[in-house]
DNA sequence: ACAATTTCTTGGTATATACCAGAAATCGTG
DNA sequence: CACGATTTCTGGTATATACCAAGAAATTGT
């Protein structure tokens, strides 16, 4: 063990870090650990496996990484759930499909506010700079389990039109309610404030998806921005190609 | 300094790690460094910023991790470039589209075989297991900088069908094609190998995107999967909510 | 002038150690 | 038994050190 423990990396062999990424990814796609089952902890794994604390963790961080396992601080890292699918030709029914899918969605209101429109808004919008926005932020959860964050704009004159004068906006989705949308996907690292929402390091990487709806007239009225979980999202879609 | 730095976490203040991602990031965006300009090597940054090398290499991870650099083993770290517009309802124009927006796509072969449908390609395909297909794996480049991975699997009876008996399949992009396709994007870990073509750590997440192709008649002859660096995509759809 | 060699730099891996703060379990006492 | 105090466990941050292998640059030998 004396020499051998002073060669870092023997040649040919994965790091040590890496076989044991490899040993836990087993044990949680064979199925011997099950959704939100507490992983070993960082000293547990370094014991086991005769590395240092920090080797574990970096094999734990790794494994995180890869989606297969969240962490909470100071309480410990958890098998990640099963994937949402997300049909983004479909938004309307999104939460139906999810629970005929088995999710459990509860929607924990964030905040509810009404803000003039910055530059970048009014643009999207196609509105004048000013207008009274209604901006309201839900965090998702399914089964208990924050998926995503999403927060919505939208036009207050317009969404009065839609529901009437007297309806409390604050507790309506408003995507539902369009007739299309341009959607973006990107991959981007998280906010520290989403983040610390989703219950996510500061550092982790995210999808972000874009809405821009529009009612029948092609009249955009709601941006809606969802933060989801990247592990947690699988986005489907139908293309026309050519016709 | 010597008492302050046994204070590891001030109270009320961000790691310190994290204060030098901030003062990364700010140059980044800020413009001071171009895309592709190398960055500070770990020790540099660590003497500059009086940590330990570990903490800056920590540091320049998370700068990775955010997708605003990359880096290349034992040569440096890079300011990643701009992202690539990528319509999934428009997949045939997609090439065209990019150079319009300014990317130089160069397509490099990576391998190209004929195989066997086994049970998960012959089910998403429509084909008895066994079916003659061809595999074709190319690495998209932007300006050099490898971006995605792409590998078809086209059912070489049906290519026959559109292409005739004589031509050279293994060069021909199938995707294309198409009529309509089934779409499917999650962020995920790479495989090592993948990782390795995309010049990326093995345990960075990054994009899958699923193609399955039809032809007119809604018969599917090509499935199509391509691994995104996560930070150089942005996939833009157009969604019919209600009708 | 040019090829071969050496040196320096770079990121990657690994250990040992130390302290922090929050969560959870345990313990002691009234 | 209830409830507060203590202890233990957890992940998070940070340092100092060491060695490796490969790229790049400088040096050397011919």
């Amino acid at each position: 063990m004396s020499q051998q423990s002073l060669q870092k990396v023997p040649a040919g062999h994965a790091p040590r870090f890496r076989q044991i990424v490899d040993h836990l990814r087993d044990e949680i796609l064979a199925g011997k650990l099950p959704e939100h089952a507490a992983l070993p902890s960082e000293r547990v794994v370094a014991e086991r496996h005769g590395v240092s604390r920090m080797t574990a963790r970096r094999a734990l961080e790794a494994v995180e990484a890869e989606g297969l396992v969240y962490s909470e601080e100071r309480k410990g890292r958890f098998v990640s759930p099963e994937r949402l699918n997300y049909s983004v030709s479909s938004m309307a029914n999104f939460i139906a499909d999810a629970e005929a899918d088995g999710a459990e969605l509860e929607i924990e209101p964030v905040h509810s506010r009404e803000t003039p429109a910055d530059a970048n808004l009014a643009d999207i919008l196609s509105v004048r700079p000013g207008e009274a926005l209604l901006e309201t932020a839900r965090l998702f959860r399914n089964r208990g389990h924050a998926t995503f964050l999403e927060t919505e704009f939208v036009v207050i004159a317009h969404a009065r039109r839609l529901l009437g004068t007297d309806a409390a906006l604050s507790e309506e989705r408003f995507s539902p309610y369009g007739h299309s949308a341009d959607i973006s996907i990107r991959m981007r690292a998280l906010l520290p404030d989403d983040a610390a929402l989703l219950g996510l390091a500061p550092h982790q990487a995210g999808i972000e998806l874009d809405h821009l709806v529009r009612d029948e007239a092609g009249v955009p009225f709601c941006f809606s921005r969802q933060i989801w979980r990247g592990e947690l999202a699988r986005f489907k879609a139908q293309a026309i190609v050519n016709r």
